[in-house]
DNA sequence: TTGTAGGCGTTATCAG
DNA sequence: CTGATAACGCCTACAA
């Protein structure tokens, strides 16, 4: 374990031959005689060398002007309602497996509408070549401040800015799909529960939900939609309300109201899906399991990441990339509809 | 949008002096008349000046020998099983918090024990200088791979290896805790659902379940015993096969197994708690709102993770740390045990 | 095929 | 208080 870092003038000297050989012999670039490449390949094997890095990339700027980082950064939202569903863990791998594909990296930072210093330290210290948003706000202040900066970035999800690079799934259609569904059913009072009318997500599934309803004629009664529920308490305040209410359904817009719906009907006695309806925008493996298992739309996140960060890449490597929808979406029809 | 760079040379040579005293106007080091250094940052105010990390870094290596990157590296496993559950979520979350505090950011990477190729590529590539294991194995390629490379690292979790900072909750003594409490009601015959026996915490619970039946002077029946179910197969056969042993009890090493238990459960008309009891040795949200809710052990995954990345952190910057145990759990007594 | 020389952007030394 | 200069490790025109 000998602490010394060995550079290209020590193998030089060793050898006594000149930095140029040897970085050539190295690189593989440029003409080179077979005997003094594989003195120098030895040399190096034996004695561990490792390039520098950063003196690499320096010089390799003087020529090229590419200052790039082959890392990308990944933005996560902090709050903690995200913390609890594992769409974002799904969709970092699929952007991984991508990117090591590719030969980059993944950094990964939080980032909330009114605190971005943590992505901002990134883009200023040069770290990565383009950022990915895993959430589209409708005041999305770190798209604003990439654009800015003109660092590519692409934001998974719709977005109401103009000229921004997305990748969402098909989020409206399918989501009309399952309220079309229900009230194809018969239901006529359904309650819509869901989260921040700051994401584009919420205001997407809101917009289905209503579209649908037009689309049979029917109108939504907006005292049974519920939005901005990103508390228990207020989860609680919602399903007491609702149940009060005789509702004939319950559509939640994440499968993480799902389990508290379910425990207060049982509390209450009311039975799914013989009183009430049950289906949630978003499925999860632990509604596979739930009692009973709750029809729900299934996204192939991992899928979603993996075209984002293609995306990404491309954009970076100077590729012209236009926004993509993608048909990605597959209702579960599960007990709590029949 | 000037995609020009402009370096320390330029505002030099449009402010008439050298860049000797640009440098110093902008780091602060050395002594600098007041005017000047207005001068100079309100030029570099004006044109957007970023300083070239790589070239600072290089020069940087020539005084301090130092070549950090004020990267952390966090290594996840990439099985399937592991995307499911929001431990890893967490964990990085308390990580980030940590490492923003002390100027690092972090780069995301998967490994698998027979494939560590990005994890590779991070090291050899002087990306981060220092790693975090979020998964302790027995055959811990990461790890031997690591510590040859003489780079600083941490592991969540206990290891059997010699010399290798880790920290972890006091996993052992929680599970004890809980078997204990079980037994305490008179359970006799209690099955465990666990996975890969080559993941070190599958063997801690799995000896935490022992001996707690030895401090009672019980003994654990084999047969009852389920290990190295990693997929929903396995899954479906142990719990056939447990149900048609008049168990009294099922403990889950995870909450990933507890939904299909209860739907398996309830199909076959087992009450819990009346005919067994259930109980989980971790934790998450969606045990509260099971029917019935299910007791679990509860950790603070964002406190681990916090705790690791200041470990790793000193031990980068040359602190000597050593392993910790932390006592960080919490017995949710829920109905599912009553 | 190989060597010489100069430069990438920055910082610290040392002299003015 | 300020400026010229060398150096960090590597790469590539150009010369030999």
């Amino acid at each position: 374990m000998s602490g010394k870092k060995i550079t290209i003038s020590d193998i030089a000297k060793a050898l006594g031959i000149s930095k140029t050989t040897v970085s050539r012999a190295i690189s593989g670039k440029g003409r080179i005689g077979p005997g003094t490449k594989d003195k120098v390949m030895d040399y190096v094997e034996k004695n561990n060398y490792k390039p520098n890095m950063t003196a690499k990339a320096l010089a390799n700027y003087k020529y090229t002007g590419d200052h790039s980082t082959h890392n990308l950064a990944v933005v996560w939202p902090d709050d903690y309602s995200a913390m609890e569903i594992p769409f974002f863990q799904k969709l970092i791998v699929g952007i991984s497996e991508i990117a090591a594909n590719y030969g980059y990296d993944v950094m990964l930072t939080m980032a909330a509408d009114d605190n971005i210093t943590g992505l901002k330290r990134i883009i200023e210290n040069h770290k990565v070549d383009g950022a990915i948003l895993t959430r589209t706000l409708v005041n999305d202040t770190p798209a604003v401040y990439l654009k800015e900066r003109g660092v590519p970035f692409v934001v998974v999800g719709s977005t109401d800015y103009q000229d921004i690079l997305s990748v969402d799934n098909d989020n409206l259609d399918a989501c009309i799909e399952l309220v079309e569904y229900l009230l194809g059913k018969g239901l006529k009072r359904m309650a819509l529960i869901g989260g921040s009318r700051n994401h584009i997500i919420t205001r997407t599934r809101f917009r289905a939900f209503r579209e649908a309803h037009e689309k049979l004629g029917l109108k939504v009664d907006d005292g049974l939609v519920y939005l901005d529920i990103d508390n228990p308490t207020k989860l609680d305040d919602a399903l007491q309300d609702i149940l009060s209410k005789k509702v004939d359904g319950i559509v939640c817009m994440d499968d993480g109201f799902v389990g508290e719906v379910l425990s207060k009907c049982s509390e209450a006695g009311i039975r799914i899906p013989e009183d009430i309806k049950l289906a949630s925008f978003y499925d999860s493996t632990f509604l596979e399991n739930t009692i009973p298992p709750v029809t729900a739309l299934r996204f192939n996140d991992r899928n979603l990441g993996a075209v984002t960060a293609s995306s990404l890449i491309r954009a970076i490597e100077g590729e012209t990339v236009s926004s993509q929808m993608l048909k990605n979406h597959e209702i579960m029809l599960r007990k709590s509809t029949e």
